[in-house]
DNA sequence: GGGTACGATTGTGTATACACTTAACGTTGG
DNA sequence: CCAACGTTAAGTGTATACACAATCGTACCC
């Protein structure tokens, strides 16, 4: 039963990304439920490894706010009601805000350069093309995160910007571009043009205030499809 | 050499803390000192644990941002310069005056009473009194702690709540309060006690304010202090 | 018939065993 | 003398073993 290379005969590198990041992205797209229960040797068996990096991974994803622990009892996938969710947008806007502030100080011509083109890039996925729905999305969260996280690196401040990644990442972010219509669409496209316009004015104030909105608006619109969804 | 019962014979409970806080505890109080490779055997061995256990600990230090893990290489303590612990006190100041205005909103009558009491506990702890320093130090610090943590719990947002404790626990390494003379100490309580009017006036906009300034005034003199110890 | 106590099952918490990596040191050849 | 290499010691990463806790079902007693 045992291995004794760990890599099987035939696979000599590691394609696969680790366990943590395997069973987030797990949770992320919904494989793993809501309030499911992620028992550890279930987990480790799915990803081919023993106990030890499974639940190594679990205590690394509590941290992040994707499961809560309890004690012998193990990991459940943390459910988000419409009043978690708004607190936690409560807080993507406040550090997403102080991070594009910092961001119009620091960041470099070739950043907005690249933010200018995510921005474009992102205006050219559109419904009407030729690709599947589920792909369509799965650029758009792509890219989207890209934009987002480029900000969050030209704060220069690498503890928000982990305090960010931690922030950011929850289950509905996921779902809510599925529901985006093409005119939410557009108004989200419209800000992230601000938003590189005030950082390329090095506009400080602008900047914040334009990604705090931005964020509100994203708010505004999960938390209403989420209130749709439960009644 | 293995234990069939956990416990020791003769030692029925545990009034140690787990090991996670065991280990944190030292990295704070400075026993194990900034740099410091935290090698998992000896830290299970000065636990009386195995590697399990002190291995996740580890692993949720590295989320708490007090120590760095680096790939077959094990943990060492996060040593911040100046630059970093400025960036520390510039998200802890945006943080924790956002939790003071949510808390203007949500805290109860009876919270405003303890932080009250607890501002004038701490104005009654002064350098006269007939307890030895360090112990005085402790108290201080554990009043601070209770207040400021009093009033991340009124502002009624788990995650923000755990934020600011990752957050603010961190400059406690550098014992800021040992450095306090009497004058910052009473210019200290003074925000501690403006503070708790504002709240107890709901007045959000001057909570937030008066918080940030409070943690600003922190920072330049820890940052002061800091590059006096540099040079 | 229902509630309780007990046993079996399942799953977590911890200890240990072993594979693999890193680095530290000593050795040898230039 | 030093540089390159092999060897060894120390430390991390992972698998497995086993003790303990929780849970669920069942049988027994009232």
């Amino acid at each position: 039963m045992r291995e004794l290379r760990h890599d099987p005969p035939g696979e000599t590198e590691r394609p696969e990304r680790t366990p943590l990041e395997r069973i987030r992205r797990r949770i992320l797209l919904g494989e793993y439920g809501p309030g499911e229960h992620l028992k550890e040797e279930r987990l480790a068996r799915e990803l081919g490894v023993s106990r030890t990096p499974s639940r190594q991974a679990l205590t690394m994803l509590e941290a992040e706010g994707l499961v809560r622990i309890a004690w012998n009892k193990g990991a459940m996938v943390c459910a988000f009601g419409a009043e978690e969710v708004w607190e936690i947008y409560d807080l993507r806007a406040m550090l997403e805000g102080h991070a594009a502030r910092r961001a119009a100080t620091h960041i470099t011509r070739e950043e907005i350069e690249r933010l200018g083109e995510l921005a474009r890039v992102q205006e050219g996925i559109s419904p009407d093309e030729a690709s599947e729905r589920e792909e369509e999305v799965r650029r758009l969260v792509a890219t989207n995160q890209e934009f987002h996280g480029a900000i969050a690196a030209a704060s220069r401040n690498g503890r928000l910007q982990k305090l960010l990644q931690r922030t950011v990442e929850v289950p509905l972010m996921y779902k809510a571009f599925f529901w985006y219509t093409p005119h939410e669409r557009a108004i989200s496209n419209h800000y992230h043009r601000q938003i590189v316009n005030a950082l390329d004015q090095r506009d400080a104030e602008r900047a914040d205030l334009l990604m705090r909105e931005h964020v509100y608006e994203g708010r505004d619109f999960v938390i209403q499809a989420l209130k749709e969804d439960e009644s």
